[in-house]
RNA sequence: GCGUCGGUGGCAGAGCGGUCAAUUGCUGCGGACUGUAAAUCCGCCGCCUUCGGGCUACGGGGGUUCGAAUCCCUCCCGGCGCA
């Protein structure tokens, strides 16, 4: 038996409706997946997870091992038994990490997006410090942001942590680029991922239990390139082992819909295919419409823990004096838990005040308006009326933006 | 009343002759955040500005000095001690 199974209830071009089932319980797709990266979604109980709507949760592996260490949670049962969340889980292979404490480390503002226009964002420095994360072929060598001790991280290790872990859906190990390297080097780190991949495929079907209860995404690279992302696809197409893919790496928010269109022309309709770290509303519709199932994002989260807020008529940040006397809910016809029971008055002072039970709140309003948003994407193609939803969605979200 | 210490930008609190429109923290006002190094980070925060600079400022007034938030005199206000 499979530990993963796809089936598509609506296709139409290249997107699609679907579920993902798992030993845990079933993703209907498209879907958000939060993030809960050290076996925890910040300031959220996963019972508060739950109840907003969230089918799944992703936690992380380089963290985890870190702390408390894959170990401790296989001896506690796993990571859900651990964390008492008993729905679908993904495990993010470390791949991130050799990305955000190598080439981005210390870099202020480098991210996975590639800023249209070449400008370099002067906005958010960082000091510059020496980078935690060394690559070469066989694996990566990192400097533990927490204590400083050195640990090595390779396809083998990842997937033996992330059987320790035991989530639902693990990740190969992959290098993820910075946008701002060549096309050499990302020729150069693709063929590395796709190594990796083979030798994650190696480390996970040796594992006879594991094998059977856990299913493998392989990780497509290749950066803003159409032709490194084909060939990766291609390549990771041809891996029968693997359970779904993942498509990681950097972009260039210019032509997002383009390379992941590009991407899953290759792909296999019958797997499932999660985009990695992207889940801004304008992304979900593009990755959607590319034909991608799931989505995981920490930026909901993040944001909502540094004031910022989602509505229906674009980001709103709660600090704004504007709100200290706004005695109405953040959105009136917003039926998430934070908005039936709380104003924005009462948010801005729970920021002003820097009170936790601001991050919660925040937490559970943007939250929920993702995965709500992604679960009306997914009637309206259901009910085929995706690019009306998307119109009327994002005339209003992005309108009103800035 | 005498003695003594002190009065600095919204607050706290540095500075004790030039490099001071004045360290720093907080508050205030904006902004950023895309597989979480993040309840974080970055700006701005006397007034005016064509962003070069200009103007008024460290309790009030007077003085010393080329130059004072910094030294002296005096007044006002506050803390403490003694009557």
């Amino acid at each position: 038996m499979k530990p993963i199974n796809f089936k598509i209830d609506q296709a139409k071009n290249s997107m699609r409706a679907g579920a993902i089932s798992t030993l845990h319980g079933e993703i209907k797709t498209p879907a958000f997946v939060t993030v809960g990266t050290k076996a925890t979604v910040k300031a959220l109980t996963p019972e508060q997870v739950k109840s907003l709507g969230a089918q799944t949760i992703l936690a992380n592996t380089y963290h985890l091992y870190l702390q408390p260490g894959d170990k401790i949670i296989k001896q506690a049962g796993g990571l859900h038994k651990f964390m008492n969340y008993d729905g679908p889980m993904f495990t993010d292979s470390g791949g991130f990490q050799v990305f955000s404490l190598g080439a981005a480390f210390g870099e202020g503002g480098v991210t996975k997006f590639a800023k249209d226009g070449g400008s370099a964002d002067t906005n958010s420095k960082m000091p510059q410090t020496e980078k935690l994360a060394q690559i070469d072929d066989n694996g990566v060598t990192f400097k533990s942001h927490i204590d400083g001790s050195c640990h090595r991280l390779d396809p083998e290790k990842s997937i033996d942590i992330q059987h320790n872990l035991g989530a639902d859906i693990i990740f190969a190990f992959d290098e993820c680029t910075s946008p701002a390297v060549s096309y050499d080097y990302q020729k150069k780190a693709l063929i590395r991922t796709h190594r990796w991949a083979e030798r994650s495929i190696e480390a996970h079907i040796k594992n006879k239990t594991a094998k059977c209860k856990q299913g493998l995404f392989g990780i497509v690279q290749g950066g803003q390139y159409e032709d490194l992302r084909q060939e990766s696809a291609h390549f990771l197409a041809g891996l029968d082992d693997l359970a779904g893919f993942g498509i990681g790496g950097s972009f260039s928010k210019s032509d997002l819909g383009q390379v992941l269109r590009t991407t899953t022309s290759v792909l296999p309709e019958s797997k499932p295919r999660h985009l990695l770290g992207i889940g801004e509303p304008e992304d979900i519709f593009l990755g959607v419409e590319a034909g991608m199932d799931t989505f995981d994002c920490v930026t909901p989260t993040r944001i909502a823990r540094n004031g910022t807020l989602y509505t229906k008529k674009g980001k709103i940040n709660i600090l704004n004096q504007k709100y200290k006397e706004d005695f109405s809910p953040l959105e009136k016809d917003c039926s998430c838990y934070t908005c039936t029971n709380y104003t924005a008055g009462y948010l801005a002072h729970l920021f002003r005040a820097h009170e936790m039970l601001g991050a919660t709140l925040a937490s559970i309003h943007n939250l929920h308006f993702i995965i709500k948003l992604t679960d009306d994407i997914r009637q309206s193609i259901l009910d085929d009326s995706f690019d009306s939803f998307r119109q009327d969605f994002l005339n209003l979200y992005l309108k009103t933006k800035f």
